[in-house]
DNA sequence: CTGAAAGCGCTAACAT
DNA sequence: ATGTTAGCGCTTTCAG
């Protein structure tokens, strides 16, 4: 068996509030006996027990990260590499974090995650899109929150977001920068903020350099932003409309279906038309070419979700941080010049 | 505040000890009472706190799952992905897994992980080969251990290992199958027993098979399995022997190297040479001729290592379970027939 | 400066 | 069949 606090305090001869005490550095335990106290410590190799403290701290020391469970599983690990990002930040400040998946389709009778119904965590953490009535259960537990790539409006929590405006901005000045003109955005549910605000920089920086902003170069009939439905957004897209030169598509998974399109199409890339992506999945340096795209920070999103949580943790009062993380251009092969024509 | 178990014996009238009773369904409690206690449960939304429960159980709930440093970072997600298997099967077993990573280099002073100095696991999975000093501190714990990919053969603990003689057996046959005489395999590290028995699998199959089994074929003079030291070894390879039509490599990242190297060299895949690789890692689809792989379970060795933990969790006795796991040929683009010569 | 004691929420003997 | 009580390992008043 372990030792516990009264061993460590028989053999240092002194109460277990005293050991308690000393453990936390209280000033008003004596320099000799704290020594005495660590000394039988670290003989006995005593650590305190994480769940008796708890359970008078009211503190687990844990902090819950839910994700959908589709999130979880597809095969682009985006929310996997924010949770693993979060897991190794979390290590940083002495917490676990517990996962969790929301079933989907939900259920008709909602049931909240079982480590907060067990008191088994002091905080969640909500990566991507979740349903609009699991939220609401969540948020009448009066639990800290923290959210990573969404923000809902309506109650203000904090959150970490990715700076998709200037992402997409910076994906179409890029493609712009080599001379395209007639530039295609693909897309998925534009119901999604994420989703839409890479819409929205594309179309300001088409905007801005006064290019045609054209409903037939959008497509996002298919919601969900998979590599299936790039590959069918690419076979639309060219049927509408055979001018494109290049194509900026939201997420890399989507990219990656283009590409497959194009390249069954014998449409060759760069050469014919250029490919953008956004994320910077693993696959991304994979492909042939590799894909251009915007990469995301995912380990840092996850980080700096922990970081804000144990802020909130540790402050008294209820903050509201939002904290924006940016994003970087990574120029691989899958854009090039525009043929000048 | 959240109800407690005062909350609920109050409102129904009973003691704590009758609500406690009923919640184990024991049947000592009349039928009446029991309803009467789940009704008051249910309007006061109560749940057992785990912390609490834990602290008298002197269970906990969770078991912790222990990775170096090197495998959580890599970039392809073998070990993530068990991780993630794992977590996804204890949920179906009311566990949750708490991760943590050994640094690398190990520091001279071995630290226990946090997780089982604190008590606040019921016992650990250990993934991937770990430093032998490090597992020596860990089994001085006595806490339960479950292994994956990985075994000790000093002490015999609970594993969940991958069939890696049959999966290099598999692969070789394979390529013998489409007409490959001479085939090199690529490895890495030797001592490890997973490369060493693919390494063993190979060389049965050329074996069985009245093929030369040569040491001119065999490279592996790199430790680490990466993309990087694939690149090299195929220089190598070619470099010493022209007349190989194909390669096996021990895993799909130093596959995807070799890769890279062929089609630089203007080495077509798979006219002139045939490439498999072992594990099936997402990026085997993308790559263009897409990666021909034994594909390893990833999701599945999580799975089996939390249900052996379970087994050993909930019986008395210690036992030490071995389970093998099948692998299974993913065929396709980057072996086909030899060139007949 | 230190110890005694209460109590966190729960389980499980032991009483009744 | 139900209630009383003693802890599980720890923190934290409150006395001394």
């Amino acid at each position: 068996m372990h030792p516990t606090i009264k061993d460590v305090a028989k053999r240092a001869n002194v109460s277990i509030a005293t050991v308690s005490l000393a453990i936390h550095g209280n000033k008003r335990i004596s320099e000799e006996t704290k020594q005495k106290v660590m000394r039988a410590i670290k003989e006995l190799k005593y650590h305190p027990s994480r769940p008796a403290r708890g359970l008078v701290s009211q503190k687990t020391g844990n902090i819950g990260f839910i994700l959908t469970e589709n999130h979880f599983l597809r095969s682009e690990p985006f929310y996997t590499q924010i949770f693993l990002g979060a897991e190794l930040e979390a290590h940083n400040h002495d917490y676990y974090v517990l996962l969790t998946t929301i079933p989907e389709p939900l259920p008709k009778k909602i049931k909240l995650p079982r480590f907060v119904a067990e008191r088994n965590v002091d905080g969640i953490v909500i990566a991507g899109k979740i349903p609009e009535n699991y939220l609401k259960h969540l948020e009448d537990e009066d639990i800290p929150i923290v959210f990573v790539d969404y923000s809902n409006e309506e109650h203000d929590c904090s959150a970490v977001l990715i700076d998709n405006f200037n992402g997409g901005k910076t994906a179409v000045e890029h493609l712009i920068g080599l001379g395209h003109k007639n530039i295609a955005f693909i897309g998925g549910d534009m119901n999604h903020p994420s989703i839409q605000n890479r819409f929205n920089g594309y179309k300001s920086a088409l905007e801005q350099h006064q290019l045609p902003v054209s409903a037939k170069n959008f497509i996002y009939d298919e919601v969900n932003t998979t590599r299936e439905n790039g590959y069918i957004a690419a076979k639309k897209l060219l049927a509408r409309n055979k001018s494109v030169t290049a194509i900026f598509a939201c997420n890399d998974a989507m990219a990656i279906g283009v590409m497959q399109y194009l390249q069954e199409k014998g449409i060759s890339i760069p050469d014919q038309i250029s490919l953008i992506g956004f994320d910077d999945v693993e696959a991304a340096t994979m492909t042939t070419p590799t894909l251009t795209t915007i990469a995301v920070p995912k380990f840092e999103l996850g980080g700096e979700a922990i970081r804000l949580m144990d802020i909130t943790l540790n402050s008294s009062t209820i903050i509201s941080n939002k904290v924006v993380v940016g994003v970087e251009l990574k120029n691989r092969n899958s854009t090039g010049a525009a043929k000048s024509c």
